[in-house]
RNA sequence: CGGGGUAUAGCGCAGCCUGGUAGCGCACCUGCUUUGGGAGCAGGGUGUCGGGGGUUCAAAUCCCUCUACCCCGACCA
């Protein structure tokens, strides 16, 4: 490809709402333009990008046994009141209506029509196990998309849905389905994990997050040191600290705190190491029980897990923070003045304060403090629950080695879906004993657009992107030195360029006669893999000048090499 | 949706406070020179100053209103 018929449309200058810097590249390579908020258009550049992960993904497809179809972006309201969404789905759905006013969306997700397909397509347990796949663009009207391609309303995904007899069939699918994911993200050239994850609104148990690690990613992940573990934040279970409980050494004493409303202040003014204190958060309780408010004590250093407190039989769900005043009006003091020792409500304690020992926490008076506390001695060791998030140093639940905490980016999520739609939507098949039997789903999703930002975010410096290999648009840059004025660059440069395409390399040959700072920067910035230079020097002594995008510096390879070397690297 | 902010040329911005001919850099077009790290000189403005309304002799500037976008919080590939 010649760039005088592949334009190249670089910004020098990063447009200032971009946030993220795989949003910034993008948009200074040229790759895609904002719309609207959260949609963006594909630029020839980016969707070459976007063509080759597209690839990757329906290879590994097709290797994991799962059938291409293709459904329809607009799905019909009543599919979605039959499982029940069009409800709970919320504002999420883009709602439309057509000229006879009859309710559609446009599709977020495809459950219900493949469920649908699946109830007409599937009669008998011998057409089972089945998978289906597309790769389409959906739209979820998110709250506040941000950061480009990452966080889009309208993104391209690779969702797939298989259906079983049973749940031994579905986990065989989800294990066969996890590891094409692994080799999707492994040719993607991405570090990432997998890990265990809540599996939220979708419904269904075993679930489980492909995360491309990123500082820039707005998901928390927990995995081990020492083993195999991973899960995100939300669902890692803290522990018990290793060590027993510390006997008393100290009295139970009132102290006077008038100035302390915070744990930092407690700590900052009263000398109270923070692993020493105890944060009261008083929540709603749930519908039933004798009580409207319950008490949740973690560490003063800890944060509460609002997806696990909510889980809990005695709390509501989702978790409600009481106000300051149903706060005042049962315990008789404000949220800054708040403890274990003479609660009037119902109080549920982290692991980690039930080993604390001699800790300070409110005295349920305003203005006052117990410190000196002690389980047991001063007050009874309430109910012990796991409530709190995961920090770095917490033992691994898995027995192997201590948690550590990166950040990540979800470019896939597999669920076992149970029979949620299959049921709600009536698909069933007859078992070898002629029975009616509702069929085991599970579904599998990968953010085809979002890798694309993802991989961004992993491989650049402060000249642009570096593609892994496999992702990018071009793989080679083949930049002539003055082809305006050489007649002998510019034969060589083409016969070079004839020899590439020969050769089935995918190379980008820059014919625009520029200077060559304006090349060099230009793919650097797209983040080509391979770089050719032909210049007069170099062709006097019968050589090209070559360079890979992280090398750090260039080297001759003699003309007459040139194309086989790249051929064994850089090929298509 | 709540809170904060922005809107002036394709991109990045100044001008607004204190009303008086719409500017700068990059990009773009023309010509000449230049060609190993985003060139130089000369010429060119490509703009309903986000929309609407108001105040005023006069509004990018002051007031009202609407819209769009960005940032911070709960959701997700």
């Amino acid at each position: 490809m010649r760039v005088s018929q592949f334009p190249l449309s670089t910004l020098k200058e990063t447009p200032s709402d971009a946030e993220v810097v795989s949003h910034q590249l993008m948009l200074r390579a040229g790759m895609i333009q904002r719309l609207a908020a959260g949609i963006y258009s594909w630029m020839p550049l980016g969707l070459r990008v976007l063509r080759r992960v597209e690839r990757i993904v329906r290879e590994e497809m097709e290797a994991a046994g799962a059938l291409e179809l293709l459904m329809p972006a607009v799905q019909p309201a009543e599919l979605w009141q039959a499982s029940g969404r069009w409800q709970a789905y919320g504002p999420e759905l883009l709602r439309l209506h057509d000229r006879h006013e009859r309710e559609f969306c446009f599709g977020p997700t495809h459950e219900e029509v493949i469920t649908d397909i699946a109830r007409r397509e599937i009669r008998s347990y011998k057409q089972l196990p089945l998978n289906y796949y597309q790769i389409q663009t959906k739209f979820r009207d998110e709250i506040r998309p941000r950061f480009g391609v990452m966080r889009a309303r309208e993104f391209l995904m690779k969702d797939a849905y298989s259906f079983h007899i049973d749940q031994a069939s579905l986990q065989q699918t989800y294990e066969r389905m996890h590891a094409a994911y692994s080799r999707v993200f492994e040719r993607c050239g991405l570090r990432f994990r997998a890990v265990a994850a809540d599996s939220g609104a979708i419904g269904g148990a075993v679930s489980h997050e492909f995360m491309v690690l990123a500082d820039s990613g707005e998901d928390a992940i927990a995995f081990a040191d020492g083993g195999d573990y991973g899960a995100n934040v939300e669902t890692a279970e803290a522990l018990a600290p290793p060590d027993a409980r510390q006997a008393p050494t100290q009295e139970l004493r009132l102290v006077d705190t008038p100035d302390a409303k915070t744990i930092q202040q407690l700590v900052d003014g009263y000398g109270l190491p923070i692993e020493k204190t105890v944060k009261t958060l008083v929540v709603a309780a749930a519908e039933g029980s004798d009580t409207d408010l319950v008490a949740l004590l973690v560490r003063g250093d800890h944060e509460l897990n609002a997806i696990k407190a909510a889980r809990l039989p005695q709390v509501a769900a989702p978790l409600r923070f009481a106000t300051e005043a149903e706060i005042r009006d049962a315990i008789g003091a404000g949220p800054g003045s708040l403890g274990p020792v003479n609660l009037p409500i119902p109080c549920l304690v982290d692991r980690a304060v039930a080993a604390m020992s001699d800790f300070g926490a409110g005295a349920n008076v305003d203005g006052k403090h117990h410190f000196g506390i002690n389980w047991e001695r001063d007050v009874t060791l309430p109910e012990v629950a796991d409530l709190r998030n995961v920090v770095p140093g917490d033992p691994s639940p898995d027995g192997r080695g201590t948690l550590d905490i990166a950040r990540g980016i979800e470019v896939g999520h597999i669920f076992q879906l149970g029979d949620k739609y299959s049921r709600a939507m009536g698909a069933t098949v007859l078992d070898e004993a002629g029975r009616e039997v509702v069929m085991t789903m599970g579904c599998y999703g990968i953010g085809i657009s979002r890798i694309v930002a993802a991989a961004i975010e992993q491989n650049h410096d402060a000249r642009g992107i570096a593609w892994p290999a496999p992702l990018a648009p071009f793989q080679v840059a083949l930049l002539p030195m003055n082809l305006a004025k050489s007649q002998r660059v510019r034969e060589a440069a083409e016969k070079l360029h004839d020899a590439m395409l020969a050769a089935g390399i995918d190379v980008l040959f820059d014919d625009r006669g520029v200077r060559p700072g304006v090349m060099f920067a230009d793919v650097e910035l797209i983040g080509l893999p391979h770089r050719v230079v032909v210049g007069e020097k170099g062709l006097d002594r019968g050589v090209v000048e070559y360079r890979g995008r992280r090398d750090a510096e260039a080297r001759d390879v003699p003309l007459d090499e040139i194309v086989a070397m790249l051929g064994t690297q850089a090929a298509g």
